[in-house]
RNA sequence: GGAGCCAUAGCUCAAUUGGUUAGAGCGCUGCCCUGUCACGGCAGAGGUUGCGGGUUCGAGACCCGUUGGCUCCGCCA
């Protein structure tokens, strides 16, 4: 890295031994200062690291002057002599501990307030951290989060650019499609009345790219979504999104785990094993209650359902007869817990809309359970044999439908493993690829059927016919997601590419012809100009950082985020506007608040 | 829209069962200190305990309300 000009001849981090003797200039921030009442040491830091710059008074008075008086953050401009520092006072815990920087000359550039929290210190306070956020970004940790993320994304666009892919921008300024999640609207000057709407992905450009003949298309694509706050959802994100004519789902995986391979390796030195493992959308709901299972713990979900085929339990009974199943976890050691913790589990299951948790403590002097007295001996061998019961263990029983009980048990599994101390390593990566979802769920409150994924996804050929025959639950999906460590790292499909299959596809989720004309006109229009079968997938990038940089939330790999309610408290946005603007925009408020 | 947790000095936290003048570390200010690197020493400033109401002889603590923050559910094709 050049950086030698009138600023400064080196960085912060670039001085060493070889260098003594030498005349030099550096700029950076007042780290720490050490006054000695004579001699004063500080410790200047800039992006690359930190040198320390000591003062001598009987040498260089004046700059011993104005170094006495430096405080935290102050930005200074160092000219002086590298030296070595005299025997015995070598840092080693610095790469550039060997040698000091003997300052002739200072210059105060600009000076700092008393900072509003420490630099070095863990801060509690996230809204004052956001409030100084310029600040907060000074502190190491937050630059090295920076820093990681930039490493991601060139690994990623090397990794694309290698195989042919072609890094294309699509609009910000879009078109509002109603489906999926809320839209954030922009008004058109121009054609008052009339919003563009900021894409929530680039999903139908990149196939629009497809019908041009670009083949392969990757961005680094910010993506807008106004829904509620979450720790790790921004109401604007990025992914790492990347489409393929002429391929199939395992060569747009392949490609996935290459890129991530190539990340890993690079940014954090970990060598991946590849492929992933697959698991189909049924077997992980039935194993582990979750499309998303977190594969660092092993706690499995068993369905006991023909135990209690004739069972005197009523209520596992009437689930059974009415098509339901009864499915149950082993907590194993957690007969202890009390009651409350208990109570907490049965309020997952209820909060699912769960009628209930049946459970079993598993202790020396027997079963203790409210459904004790309903089980024959035969009933609880089976049981212990099915779940590995041994003394000591909690037994979690959920008896509904399939869909419900196996997420309910997915939820029970989790606070499990936390009850359980379960080891969840973050430098544990369990990475795992759920295939097969289904093409529609049915949403029962407004009576209709609905994409799982996005009405683009192509369904399986082979279940084409299902499609025909008005069995839609049963369509599977070439649909494939990511996940990491029990969390959705991103997903993925072949996508359709004919108009009248799209056509269909749209009609059985309930929009017109007309409708359909309407929103989604250019790409039917196109898929009738010789569109080629294609596909692709989308990353959340900033979770891959968060999950690589050991963060919490997403907030801490986002340079400004806004906080839990769309608001940046350091730019204050988003913010009211001159009365002016909105007249010409033709656009009036009707009501604050409550409107 | 719902549930939970939190709110005490600039920051991170403490304050026994409701009981004297709300404390500590860091930071800040002043003084001392020539080999430190989380330098050290002495002194000092800094508080309407988020806000409003209530219970009580007495509230940082208990109750109600409210505001703000965070986490989760809903929502996120």
């Amino acid at each position: 890295m050049r950086i030698a000009n009138r600023w400064r001849t080196h960085h912060c981090a670039q001085l060493r031994a070889t260098d003594v003797g030498r005349k030099v200039r550096l700029c950076g921030w007042v780290d720490r200062r050490r006054d000695h009442g004579g001699l004063v040491f500080v410790d200047l830091r800039d992006r690359e690291g930190v040198s320390q710059i000591v003062f001598h008074p009987e040498e260089y008075f004046e700059a011993a002057e104005i170094g006495k008086a430096l405080h935290a953050e102050d930005l200074i401009q160092v000219e002086g002599l590298v030296a070595r520092r005299p025997e015995g006072t070598e840092n080693e815990g610095l790469a550039t501990g060997e040698i000091e920087v003997v300052a002739q000359s200072v210059r105060l550039l600009n000076a700092c307030l008393p900072l509003p929290f420490p630099l070095d210190a863990v801060v509690e306070n996230e809204e004052l951290r956001l409030a100084f956020r310029f600040l907060d970004l000074r502190r190491r940790r937050m630059l090295e989060n920076l820093r990681l993320r930039h490493r991601i994304t060139r690994a990623v666009r090397d990794y694309l650019d290698a195989r042919g892919f072609l890094e294309v921008e699509t609009p910000i300024l879009s078109k509002s499609t109603p489906e999926g999640a809320r839209d954030f609207l922009v008004p058109s000057r121009l054609a008052p009345g009339s919003f563009y709407a900021l894409p929530q992905a680039p999903q139908q450009y990149k196939q629009l790219l497809m019908v041009s003949g670009i083949e392969r298309y990757y961005q680094i694509a910010r993506c807008f979504r106004d829904e509620d706050l979450r720790a790790d959802r921004q109401p604007e994100f990025t992914q790492v999104d990347l489409e393929a004519s002429f391929a199939e789902p395992e060569d747009i995986q392949s490609w996935v785990e290459g890129a991530l391979e190539k990340v890993f390796r690079e940014v954090v030195g970990t060598d991946l094993s590849l492929p992933f493992p697959r698991m189909s959308y049924r077997e992980a709901m039935d194993r582990y209650g979750s499309d998303k299972p977190d594969l660092r713990f092993g706690i499995d979900l068993y369905d006991v359902g023909e135990i209690f085929r004739g069972s005197d339990l009523k209520v596992f009974r009437a689930v059974l007869d009415a098509g339901g199943v009864v499915k149950a976890v082993n907590g194993k050691g957690l007969a202890r817990i009390g009651a409350a913790e208990l109570a907490a589990l049965e309020e997952i299951a209820r909060g699912l809309g769960g009628k209930g948790l049946a459970y079993i403590r598993v202790e020396s002097s027997g079963w203790k359970s409210p459904i004790g007295k309903f089980l024959t001996p035969g009933e609880r061998d089976a049981l212990a044999l099915a779940l590995g019961a041994t003394e000591g263990d909690l037994l979690l029983f959920a008896a509904d439908q399939w869909q419900l009980a196996c997420e309910i048990l997915g939820r029970i599994r989790l606070r499990l493993a936390d009850l359980s101390g379960e080891p969840k390593e973050h430098s544990e990566w369990k990475f795992l690829w759920v295939t097969d979802f289904p093409l529609f769920a049915f949403d029962r409150e407004e009576g209709r059927w609905e994409s799982m994924h996005h009405p683009f996804t192509r369904p399986r050929s082979e279940d084409l016919p299902l499609l025909e025959e008005g069995r839609y639950g049963e369509v599977r999906a070439l649909a494939y997601d990511i996940v990491l460590n029990g969390t959705e790292l991103g997903g993925g499909s072949i996508r359709i590419h004919e108009a009248e299959l799209q056509q269909k596809i749209f009609s059985i989720l309930g929009i017109d012809s007309e409708t359909q004309e309407q929103r989604f006109g250019h790409l039917l229009k196109a898929f009738r100009y010789g569109a080629p079968p294609h596909g692709g997938v989308a990353l959340g990038l900033d979770r891959l950082a968060m999950l690589l940089a050991g963060a919490e939330s997403i907030r801490d790999v986002i340079a400004f985020p806004k906080n839990r309610h769309g608001v940046d408290p350091l730019t204050g946005s988003p913010a009211e506007v001159d009365a002016k603007q909105l007249r010409e925009l033709r656009i009036a408020i009707s009501g604050r608040g409550n409107a």
